[in-house]
DNA sequence: TTGAAAGCGCTAACAT
DNA sequence: ATGTTAGCGCTTTCAA
């Protein structure tokens, strides 16, 4: 593996003009830079990113660290994280915890030992520990989910505010029993928008179940709630994956969204007009969450100093006909 | 930031024993070694990473560098790498290329300069550049389409065989005219299902599009499909993502999937089962793809000198109702 | 404009 | 069992 002595023989030259050269300073001959580029070209070199950082005490590469891999929500911010990133010459790595805490805790103590430039974190669950990031100076910030103590910038959503909306808009429709089909205990997003929810329809007439935020769990789910005495003749599901496994649970049952059983879904997926019904969703700007969070990220990353704040973006409700009782 | 140094310091003992004492060699007096793991702890001290790798000359982490994080069958893939990697002490940090020539270019040139210890790739198109990584020795499986010169192991599907196992379960559904639609040329998935579509109707009988491999290219190409003096009454879709332009198609021409025009797409998405009629599919064992390529990079990793074998799984078409006429 | 040399933080001989 | 020391490959003063 050649290095930069390597380079710098071949060249004839010494290591600190190979640097130079190759690091466009303008301050060496055009002929020297021109062997040296030569050189490095004939040996395959590539300058060996561990050392350099060593002794730059920085890098070049974001940490996304999103809680699961196959919601498309969470891959729509990575798009968005990462088209931004790449302008400013950053690389993002992407790391998937998987909702599991054990898991998280592993990348970001990784992110950690790799110096990282920064941080973006979508934080799994109650015990999400940045201390560790706080103290070594790492810039973090925190999307979909709030981290406990305002250990950096965040970016959210307006779920509760959505989930609200959405129920109000399935009682318009002339739903009655409006139930909530959401997340696990502690992760905020879930909770929300059970509190949204709630807010609408009045505690005494809360019905809700909650899941692990896949398919499975909420099909059982949804089937438990079904099965009521008093069985809700309309659901509000936190998000689309959990959407999956309702529908399956409703396809089983013989009934049809919106005739039978309005249904109002979180996340726009690009499968939800394919079906029959077409979901109403409440899309969440996802892509637009990635954007503003590794906006923050660099500006942090060139001025510590700056004041963490959060931004709250709004979702909005996209009416189609699983929301209306003439679906 | 705590260095080494400061832990040695507060522990009084010399680095080497900090050293040691993390690393947990058992040469070391428990006393001594509780000692440094207080003090470590009480700084908050996080090793180097960077100073660590560049010192042992390895690192214990794995790129994956997948052409589309949206598409569900890479992130399946995706899952299936970090499983095993996991499970070894690596981590593995997703790099998504985009199917961007460019992007995949900077990917690999940071998984070089990082010097991780292997790449998982999954080569964009026509023109990837492995040669960096040949000469630098890292080891690098390529899954889902194969690489120019076997510039190490491979994992690929045998989709060839499927698209053809597809078209003629579509053939023996009554469908007259299969169409296909598949991705770019020089592609190789794209390429190799539209190969194996034509080995069972004849070159003569041809009829498909190509575009890329996203929904609204699918979309278009479906149409201009349907528009031809002689349209297909069947298609075979190369992915699931292009799935959903060519149901949006069908839809906007008011022609039922099965009933009107048979469809075969490659993938089993979670959603394909929801739609009606249900989507027959060609299911790819992304999971174990993902798996085995792990699989494959650990056993390079540590043995340098193995033959580079080429691991090719089989897809599996599972009937449902888009391929019937009486759905 | 170029080179010599120090040093980033760590690990692994080598000594003790 | 522990410490001393060299050095991984690079960048960056400092001198020339």
């Amino acid at each position: 593996m050649a290095t930069i002595s390597d380079v710098a023989a071949r060249a004839g030259v010494s290591t600190a003009t190979v640097s130079r050269a190759l690091n466009g300073k303008s301050t060496v001959d055009p002929l020297l830079a021109a062997r040296v580029q030569e050189a490095a070209a004939e040996l395959g070199y590539h300058p060996n990113g561990l050392a350099r950082n060593l002794r730059r005490q920085e890098t070049a590469v974001l940490a996304l660290i999103i809680s699961d891999v196959e919601n498309p929500f969470f891959t729509a911010i990575a798009r968005g994280v990462e088209d931004l990133a790449q302008r400013s010459g950053y690389s993002v790595v992407l790391c998937n915890s998987d909702e599991n805490e054990e898991k998280e805790r592993r990348y970001i103590e990784v992110a950690l030992q790799e110096r990282v430039a920064g941080v973006v974190l979508s934080p799994t669950g109650r015990s999400t520990n940045v201390e560790g990031l706080r103290r070594q100076g790492t810039p973090l910030v925190a999307v979909d989910r709030p981290l406990p103590a305002a250990a950096g910038d965040q970016v959210l959503v307006d779920t509760r505010h959505a989930a609200a909306e959405a129920t109000r808009h399935l009682l318009a429709g002339g739903y009655r029993r409006v139930g909530c089909l959401t997340g696990p205990a502690g992760v905020r997003t879930a909770d929300d928008r059970l509190a949204g929810y709630a807010d609408v329809v009045g505690e005494a007439n809360v019905r809700f179940r909650r899941a692990e935020y896949r398919a499975e769990g909420a099909r059982l789910a949804a089937l438990e709630l079904l099965d009521e005495p008093s069985p809700p003749d309309a659901l509000l599901v936190a998000n689309s994956t959990m959407a999956i496994g309702v529908l399956e649970a409703l396809s089983s049952r013989g009934l049809r969204p919106g005739r039978d059983v309005g249904i109002v879904s979180f996340d726009d997926a690009p499968w939800t007009t394919l079906i029959d019904p077409p979901l109403t969703v409440v899309a969440q700007p996802a892509y637009e969450v990635g954007r503003v969070a590794a906006q923050l990220l660099l500006a942090r990353i060139s001025d510590s100093s700056r004041e963490a704040s959060t931004t709250t973006l709004e979702a909005r409700l996209i009416e189609r006909k699983s929301s209306r009782r003439t679906g």
